[in-house]
DNA sequence: CACTCGTGGAC
DNA sequence: TGTCCAAGAGT
C-alpha cells in the first residue's frame, strides 16, 4: 500500500459517507440542534461511555441545568449528583470549570474556533474537533475510537490505534480531505459508521457499508484483525474492607481526598486489607461507634479501569455517631448526596 | 509517551 | 467468570 494509494482512499470518504449518514443517522437527543452547549455536553458525557448509558443522564442534566450560565452557577453537590453513576467524575468538574470561564470571562459566549475551544478544561483534540466541525463549520477532524476503527479498516492500517502518533496521523490525513461545507456531517458520518456498521468485535456489517467497494480490509478479509490495539496490562487487585455504620436512621459517610481514584467523592468508611468480623468490629470501635451488633457481611468485586477492589463489607448497628463522619439520612443519600457506584452498591434497603 | 481515571453491557 | 470494551482528557 503506497502513500499515494492511501491518499486516494481518504479522498473517497466524504462523497461516500455523507449521503449515507444523512439517510441512516440515528435519532439521538443531542442531534436535535447544533447548540454548542448541547453538543459539548453530549461529547463530554460520551467519552468512554456508551450511547445508551448517556441518554437519560443527558436529558436530566439539561432539564436541571439548561444553559451554560446555570451550569456555571450550580453547586458541586448538584453537579455531582447529576453525574452520579456515569464515572470519570473529573469530566463534570472540568465541564463546570469551562462553563465558568465562558460565563465570567467570555461574556457567556462559547468560543467559535478550534484553537480557542481546545483551551477549555476537559476539551481535548477530539472534543474540540467535534464541536468546531459540528457547531461552527470548521473543517477539523474529530478522531475518536470509532473513526480510528473505520479508518484502520478502510485503509488497512496496522498501526496501534491507541498510540497518540496514530491519532495525529489520521487527523492530519482526514483534514486533507475535509469538505468545506458539510464538515459537521462528515465528522458525524465517520463516527456513526463506526458505531452502527463498522462495529468493533465480532461481525462488522460490511454489506451495509457505504465504503464496502473500496475498503481494503474488506477486500482482503482482514476486518476481524483490525484495528490493532496493544493489550492493556492486567489490573492490580486491592483488598478493601468497607463499613456501613448505621445509627438512629443515619449512615456514616465521609469525603475522599481530592486527588486520585473517585477524587472528592463521598464514600462509606473503608480501609485497606481484608479484615475478619472481629477485626472490623475493633476498628469501628476505635472510631468511637459503640457497636451494638453486626447485622450482615457481604463481599463484592468492583472493577475500575486499572484497579480491582475486592470489597468485604460489614454492616454494623452503632449507638454513637462520632463527628469524624457525616451521618447522612437515607433520604439525603438518595436525593442529594452523590455516592459513586463502588460504594452505593452497599447501601442497605432499610437503615 | 505511559499512566490514571468509572461504569455497565456484551459475549 | 473473565475479557474487552464505549464518542478521551489530564498529567
Amino acid at each position: 500500500m503506497t502513500e499515494k494509494n492511501r491518499a486516494e482512499l481518504y479522498k473517497k470518504l466524504p462523497g461516500a459517507l455523507i449521503p449515507w449518514y444523512r439517510e441512516n443517522a440515528r435519532d439521538l437527543p443531542w442531534r436535535k440542534d447544533r447548540e454548542p452547549y448541547h453538543i459539548w455536553l453530549s461529547e463530554i458525557m460520551l467519552q468512554q461511555t456508551r450511547v445508551e448509558a448517556v441518554k437519560e443522564y443527558y436529558r436530566r442534566f439539561l432539564d436541571k441545568l439548561p444553559t451554560i450560565e446555570s451550569l456555571a452557577q450550580s453547586d458541586e453537590d448538584q453537579l455531582m449528583k447529576l453525574w452520579e453513576g456515569l464515572g470519570y467524575y473529573n469530566r463534570a468538574r472540568n465541564l463546570q470549570k469551562a462553563a465558568r470561564i465562558i460565563t465570567f470571562e467570555n461574556n457567556g459566549v462559547f468560543p467559535s474556533e478550534y484553537s480557542e475551544i481546545i483551551r477549555l478544561p476537559g476539551i481535548g483534540e477530539y472534543t474540540a474537533g467535534a464541536i468546531a466541525s459540528n457547531c461552527f463549520g470548521e473543517p477539523v477532524a474529530a478522531v475518536d475510537g470509532n473513526v480510528l476503527r473505520v479508518i484502520s479498516r478502510i485503509t488497512e492500517m496496522y498501526d496501534d490505534i491507541l498510540k497518540p502518533a496514530t491519532k495525529r496521523y489520521v487527523k492530519t490525513e482526514l483534514e486533507k480531505v475535509y469538505p468545506k461545507e458539510d464538515c459537521g456531517d462528515f465528522t458525524q458520518s465517520l463516527m456513526e459508521l463506526g458505531a452502527t456498521v463498522c462495529v468493533p468485535a465480532g461481525s462488522p456489517k460490511c454489506q451495509l457499508c457505504p465504503a464496502e467497494k473500496f475498503c481494503l480490509a474488506h477486500r482482503s478479509g482482514t476486518e476481524g484483525q483490525l484495528p490493532v490495539k496493544e493489550k492493556k496490562k492486567p489490573r492490580r487487585i486491592e483488598e478493601r474492607t468497607v463499613f456501613v455504620l448505621c445509627c438512629e436512621g443515619k449512615i456514616a459517610i465521609r469525603q475522599r481526598k481530592h486527588a486520585g481514584l473517585l477524587a472528592g467523592m463521598w464514600e462509606f468508611p473503608n480501609i485497606a486489607g481484608k479484615l475478619t468480623a472481629p477485626e472490623a468490629a475493633a476498628v469501628a470501635g476505635d472510631w468511637g461507634c459503640r457497636l451494638a451488633e453486626l447485622e450482615k457481611e457481604t463481599f463484592r468485586k468492583h472493577i475500575f479501569s486499572h484497579v480491582e477492589w475486592h470489597m468485604s463489607c460489614f454492616y454494623f448497628r452503632c449507638e454513637e455517631t462520632p463527628a469524624d463522619f457525616y451521618w447522612a439520612e437515607k433520604e439525603a443519600l438518595n436525593g442529594r448526596i452523590a455516592l459513586p457506584t463502588a460504594f452505593r452498591q452497599f447501601l442497605p434497603e432499610k437503615v
